[in-house]
Parts: C-alpha cells; structure tokens; sequence
DNA sequence: ATATCATGTGAATCATCTTTCACAAGGCTC
DNA sequence: GAGCCTTGTGAAAGATGATTCACATGATAT
C-alpha cells in the first residue's frame, strides 16, 4: 500500500515538522523513527530517502527552529515602530511559538541533541544570541528614544525580558496546560515595563 | 572482583546522586545503567539490588532534586531576616544548584521523565509549585514591610523571579560553561530590585 | 508506451541497553 | 565458625529501535 509519492525538498519538512511535534508530545525518547514515519504516513525505512538518518533529522528540526525564531522577529519588527512595543508583541508570540512547539525547550535542554554534534551545538547558540541581539537593540532603541532607563545594561535585559515566561512555561507544561501562560506573560509584561520605562514608577501604587 | 559492599541505604543515595551528575554531564540519554554503575563502581546488576528498575531510579532522583531544593530554602531564610536579601540569596544559591546540577533542568524539560508516571510529574509540579510559593511568600512580607511595591502581583513576580536566570542558564549550558552565569544572576538581581522596591527609582537617572 | 529515476515497502539485520538469573562472597547473629 | 541474609558478579536473554537491502511502484521524459 503505497502511500503519497512526494519530493525530498517537501518531504524533508514534513518529516521534520512532524518531528517537531512528536517530541513536543512524546519527548525526545519518542522520536522514534517508527512513530514519526507513522505520523507521515510513511515506513520507517522510507525516511532514509529522505535523511541520512536520525542526526541529520535533528539538524533539520533545528534549522525548522531557527527559521521559525527568526520569522517571529521579522514579524514584530514589521507591525510595529515603537520599541517597546516591539518586545511586547514579541514576547507574545514567543509564548505562543511555544506553546505551538512544547519541543523546542526540549531541544535545548536536552544535550543529546548537541553532545554529539559541535555544528549543532553552535548552531543553537547563534540562534539564541541572534534572538538576544535583536532584543538588546530593541532596549537600546528603546533608552535611545528616552522610554528605557538607560542606566539599565541592554544585554542583561534582553536576558531577563526571555525568562519573563520561561518558568510559566515549566508550569504550563508540569500541570498539563491547566496553567495560564499567555495571562502570565501579560501580567508579566506589566510588571517588565513598569519596571524598565523611564519615569514610569513614581507615581506608582 | 567484589567492590566494597555497602547497605542499600546508603548505596541507594549514592547511585541517585551518581544518577543526577551522569544526567548533567551527558544528559538523560547518558543515563545507561552500566555507564552508572561503572560510576559507582559496580556492575549493572547490582544496581537492581537496590531499584526495582530505571523508574525507581528516576523517582529517586526526583526525590534527590527536592531534597536540594527544600534545603535551599530553608538556607537563606535561615542566614537572613530581611525579604529581599532572602530573595537575593535565593537566586545565587540557585544559580550555584544549577551549575552544579546541570541535570535538573533537564529532568524538568524531558518529559521522559513524567510522561509514563504520573506520580513523578505532580511531585515535579510539586516542588517548583513550593519554591514558587516560598519566593511568594517572600515578596508578600517584603510588601507588608512596605519594601515591595504592593501594586505587583506576588506570584506573577515570583515567577518572573525564578526566569531571572533561566536564559543565562541555557547560554551557560550551550556555551559549554563560557557565559558567566553568576555575573549575570548578579545584575540580573539588581535590575529585578530596582524595578520592584518601592521609592527606589525617583532618583534614576 | 517504455525506459529511467526517485520514492516507498517489508523483512532482515544490527546495535544498544535493560533486565534476569544462577552463583559467589561479605558480614552478622548465634 | 556455621548458618543465613544481603550485596555483588558475569553471562545470558529480552526489548527496543535504527539501519540496510532487495524489490515494488509511481512519475516523467521521450
């Protein structure tokens, strides 16, 4: 019973979608070459037309990550001018990417992804750093128009602007959805904002 | 040739503590019972004299990762009185946990972990649900003595505390040990207090 | 319509770990 | 120091998956 003959260049992202999403399910343990040929409506072997084999599907499921981090930054770039209101919507998205893609944290925590590979490793690494780069140029933007505290250092606040969901993402994830992330996230924000815009905080209470 | 015989008491804690380095140096993959028990200093088998199995090993580990924790907490509220210096403690011997316990994130992130136990999922959703409840707590009474601007949420920023690292963390890891996380937490630290103490930012400049 | 090339199939093979088991020692009690 | 319970050993058996291979079949070009 054959199934849908398509070409590699599809294929290959199928594959590797479908890959993204059996490890957001299962974990990395599941990404076994049977289920995910399942999932594709394929043979276990037929994925060897396609891969070399299992490393170099990871390499694709990274290279999928990369492309979708990066489509979420040109995104916000482009529905706004206002930086800050840049780092919200993305922060936003961000938290939908991952609630769409429960693998990509996996992917990064995992070691098994990037022991064996240095490429992938590194690859990894840029990604986050191109992310923190384009979030630190948001702040020093954002401090350049006066609406940051510039005597906060941009690069550290491009990493505490990132943790502002990761452990609501832990939550979200250990209690099986049951946590509000993107209310979280919102709250979150508020409290980020507050906390970096100039001359926002006297009058607080 | 008979290795030094140990009781199971005794044994059992030092294969789980030799569980979580394995898991931090090679990541959950790594977790093979005989690259473990080479770590102890045993064979394979003997590792079932005292686990019933990999599960009962994981649930020991678990169980290790909450005792670290608790102990943490119970640390910094002893070494201080004061909300915000128990806070700021709590975040550098976090930070130290980490570094030393590569393992834990990984545990938290698998799902190879939960996925077949429930039991072991809500004990994780447990222990992070208690320190968030602790860090709570702190900014509450840093509130009630008037320290902490009331206007923020208590558990939006006990969450937003525990992601002040979070980023730095994953940097660290795929830097293979190059990021400093500990200047970072440092910084980090400042920016959270600046940003939540009351009357404290008037004065920024 | 047929030759050709790429994709898909099913079964077999390999590799990697986990788990079991029969046996050997320690160490403790009497 | 004999008996008994517990821990450790080495080899074998089982499970689980990845990978290979010979063969089938769909698409495409001529």
């Amino acid at each position: 019973m054959a199934s849908q003959r398509l070409g590699t260049q599809i294929r290959r992202e199928q594959i590797a979608e479908a890959a993204l999403r059996l490890v957001g399910d299962q974990g990395l343990k599941g990404l076994r070459l049977d289920a995910l040929a399942r999932r594709v409506g394929i043979v276990p072997s037929a994925i060897y037309r396609h891969f070399k084999g299992k490393e170099e599907l990871l390499d694709a499921m990274v290279d999928l990550f990369q492309k979708k981090v990066i489509a979420n930054v040109q995104t916000v770039k482009q529905e706004s001018q206002d930086p800050l209101e840049q780092m919200r919507r993305l922060l936003m998205r961000h938290v939908e990417l991952i609630r769409e893609n429960q693998a990509l944290p996996r992917i990064i925590f995992s070691e098994e992804v990037h022991h064996r590979s240095f490429s992938r490793r590194s690859k990894l690494l840029g990604i986050i750093r191109a992310l923190l780069g384009e979030v630190e140029s948001m702040v020093r933007e954002g401090q350049r128009q006066g609406l940051v505290r510039t005597e906060l250092d941009p690069s550290t606040l491009a990493l505490v602007f990132l943790g502002l969901f990761q452990p609501a993402a832990v939550l979200w994830h250990l209690s099986q959805g049951e946590f509000d992330v993107t209310r979280h996230a919102r709250r979150a924000w508020e409290v980020f904002r507050k906390g970096v815009e100039t001359g926002g905080l006297q009058g607080a209470q």
